[in-house]
DNA sequence: ATTTTTGCACTGACCAGTCAGTTTAAAAAT
DNA sequence: ATTTTTAAACTGACTGGTCAGTGCAAAAAT
């Protein structure tokens, strides 16, 4: 297990006690919730000593909020390359609008854990890791707000919709229904959520379709 | 003795105790979650000494289990109400799904500390309010996909519509969007807000407007 | 040789839940 | 009317347990 270390001094080992931290964390947070997860837990979990998690990282605190970062900087960068690769292959807004939707799609599916704590703790007040988490939250929001507000410039979209108020409603669409397909219709493929979803957002709901 | 206890107001001694501790309960449990909150910050913002929190409740969990069960009541009611009204009124479904959508944020904006308690709960797993929280959610989201299954077999709304991933959809919609608006844009009114989302609802974004 | 991890004992703060005793106010007795 | 009784409602100090974080010497990995 030699991992030549291309980059400069940041040690292998320790970034991999890190992302074990990270996964025994997400899930047990997720589960529980912060308070109710102690550190013994977070440790017995990732295989590890209790000494090892303060060895690196400063506290309790410190481990979730770094936690934080790290996962919305995947869905950020995610959503990013949907509408990025969406616009290089010549697709309108509303195709960029909804490669993003099936971005977040993705992104739930594959970190069910995280996006769950990541909605119980949005909108805390008198958090310690208040600020983080709103830097963090208008980091994703406002791709899809640069989205729309793009449309909206180019005549796409209508020019009396609300730009914030609309992503952040579109950002709970998926957010919830998501939730709700692995919560309680866990069998249904992508796919078959990413249609319904499409359905909606496209206003092909009324009508005899 | 004989505490006259049937008056339908409702205001025994206990009673007006007992609303005073959910009150309590609410706010701090919104902005700190479950865990973090103790039962002797309950007690205190109550204006109430801990023993009486006992008195009335079993305990922590079921306090708050009570009080989960008595917010989510009001929701499904003001839904019903505004589903039977427009109805009665002789209005469409989509009419219908719009006052759903005004009932919600009125319900957001009178409890907003429920609402944010609510969400963060809501898709916990392993917790001991589980299965009350179940219980409850469907009963609100039932009422949506109750509208949307009439628009349907009254051919308002077209029958290649998933029926739950929708109800899901349009439910976070409305949740996601109005947890910001009082998070970020607390100034807004309502109808503003209202009339936001009634646009995104009826597919009026696409287009010049 | 240096960094990282382990194992484990320890501390001090914190907190859910208890319980013996006190207050409140309505009913019964005088 | 006034006093006495009763049960419900409430109080707050106390207990037993839990948990974040520390300290450190030895071991393992690089």
């Amino acid at each position: 297990m030699e991992r030549s270390s291309a980059t400069s001094g940041g040690s292998t080992r320790r970034e991999a006690t890190r992302q074990k931290l990270y996964e025994a964390a997400v899930t047990l947070i997720a589960e529980q919730g912060f308070s109710a997860t102690t550190v013994d837990e977070i440790a017995e979990r990732a295989g590890v000593a209790k000494g090892t998690v303060y060895y690196n990282f400063a506290s309790k605190s410190v481990l979730f909020e770094e936690l934080l970062r790290h996962g919305v900087g995947l869905l950020t960068a995610s959503l990013r390359e949907a509408a990025e690769r969406t616009a290089a292959e010549g697709g309108s807004r509303v195709d960029a609008l909804d490669a993003m939707v099936r971005a977040g799609l993705v992104f739930i599916d594959r970190y069910p854990a995280f996006t769950q704590l990541y909605v119980a703790e949005l909108w805390r007040t008198n958090r310690a890791w208040q600020s983080t988490l709103m830097v963090v939250r208008q980091e994703a929001v406002a791709v899809v707000e640069g989205v729309l507000r793009e449309g909206v410039a180019a005549g796409e979209f209508s020019d009396e919709i609300d730009v914030q108020l609309t992503a952040a409603a579109l950002v709970g669409m998926v957010l919830v229904a998501a939730l709700d397909w692995k919560s309680f219709q866990p069998e249904r493929s992508l796919d078959d959520v990413h249609a319904a979803l499409s359905r909606l957002l496209q206003g092909r709901v009324s009508g005899k379709g």
